[in-house]
DNA sequence: ATTCTGCGGGCCGTTCTCCA
DNA sequence: TGGAGAACGGCCCGCAGAAT
């Protein structure tokens, strides 16, 4: 069994173009020793536009005159397809779905047949075993962590790095690269006949329904509040809150029935209540609170904006009636 | 009869971080 | 250029049934 590592660079990307100018990979054992490692330089038959973003982007270690020297895309193609799909090998990469789209467009762009072929994503690997699903690990910030030396958007490097990254990871929990696949349940991606799609973990789809129900549950605290607040209109008996507007930090407008009942009493008092922060001249937060709408609150209390920002506990205190809560 | 309330849904945006 | 995700923030409507 072997296993290849792989990354692209390319000389443009747009929305269905990429040119590719560099196929870097690096094939090892099962014990990660290497094989064969190359970058294949190809002629993008285009230029380059990595950096006209703002100053922002990236600038590839290789002089771009170079490329116009070699094949393009289709002459390497039977070379890369071998890579890929030959018999018994696994294939990886960093973010791999990227690359593999790249791969998807070239060979439409030159009416090639559609690669075949399977490939996991150490990048979601990562996030797996470190239970890290709420952000991307970067490839250069897992060679620090795990103290790879490489040449960044060098792509043989990059490969090399990706496959020094899953090494450190078999490492780490004592195992073959097959068997860590397994124990994170990461399962392969695949494209075939221009269609592909990506490589997963079931943790990672875990997280993801969590999250996804999480999120409809606040949504759903939210919505009641608001409709709350949209549709009480009693008529206030005094007028101790008049010309004030409040709002409250997030986690007090989420717990429904302390929110309803601070409502009432602000209007109770001739106040009003708004779920927008700006327009409001009074604010409630939360003991310990740091939220961005708190810190915004705060923001504007310095630019005299809000006049009163008060701790739910002062707040109580203030106007909270004791007795006859309903 | 009118008002209040609960519950169901929907829409939009910004900023950040990845990838080449 | 230009996607894909993710966190976070703001805003509204309609309807039915309970409460008064």
């Amino acid at each position: 069994m072997e296993y290849v590592f792989f990354d692209i660079e390319c000389a443009c990307v747009y929305k269905n173009v990429a040119k590719i100018c560099v196929f870097g990979y690096c094939v090892c054992d099962e014990q990660f020793h290497i094989l064969k490692k190359e970058d294949i330089l190809i002629n993008p038959n285009g230029k380059f536009h990595l950096t006209d973003r703002g100053g922002e982007g990236i600038v590839l270690p290789y002089d771009y005159d170079e490329f116009k020297k070699y094949p393009d895309f289709k002459a390497f193609y039977p070379k890369i397809k071998q890579l890929l799909e030959g018999e018994d090998k696994l294939v990886f990469g960093h973010a791999a779905i990227n690359d593999v789209k790249y791969l998807c467009l070239e060979t439409r762009r030159y009416k090639l047949p559609s690669f075949t072929f399977r490939f996991a994503d150490t990048q979601i690997l990562y996030m797996a075993m470190t239970e890290t699903y709420d952000r991307q690990a970067g490839l250069e910030a897992l060679t620090q962590i795990f103290e790879i030396d490489y040449t960044p958007h060098c792509a043989a490097d990059d490969a090399y790095a990706t496959m020094r990254i899953a090494q450190e990871m078999c490492g780490r929990d004592k195992c073959t690269l097959p068997e860590l696949l397994k124990k994170y349940s990461i399962r392969f991606g695949k494209i075939e006949n221009y269609q592909f799609n990506n490589s997963s973990s079931n943790r990672r789809n875990e997280y993801l329904r969590e999250k996804s129900r999480e999120k409809r549950e606040r949504g759903e605290k939210r919505a009641r509040f608001n409709d709350f607040v949209y549709g009480y209109r009693v008529r206030p008996q005094s007028q101790e809150l008049r010309g004030k507007r409040f709002s409250f930090s997030r986690s007090i407008e989420e717990e429904f029935a302390l929110a309803k009942r601070l409502v009432k009493e602000i209007v109770k008092r001739g106040g009003k209540y708004s779920l927008k922060l700006s327009g409001c001249n009074a604010f409630v937060e939360r003991e310990g609170d740091d939220s961005v709408r708190r810190n915004a609150a705060y923001k504007m209390r310095d630019e005299g904006k809000i006049t009163d920002i008060y701790t739910l506990g002062e707040f109580e205190r203030l106007y909270a009636t004791q007795e006859n809560d309903e």
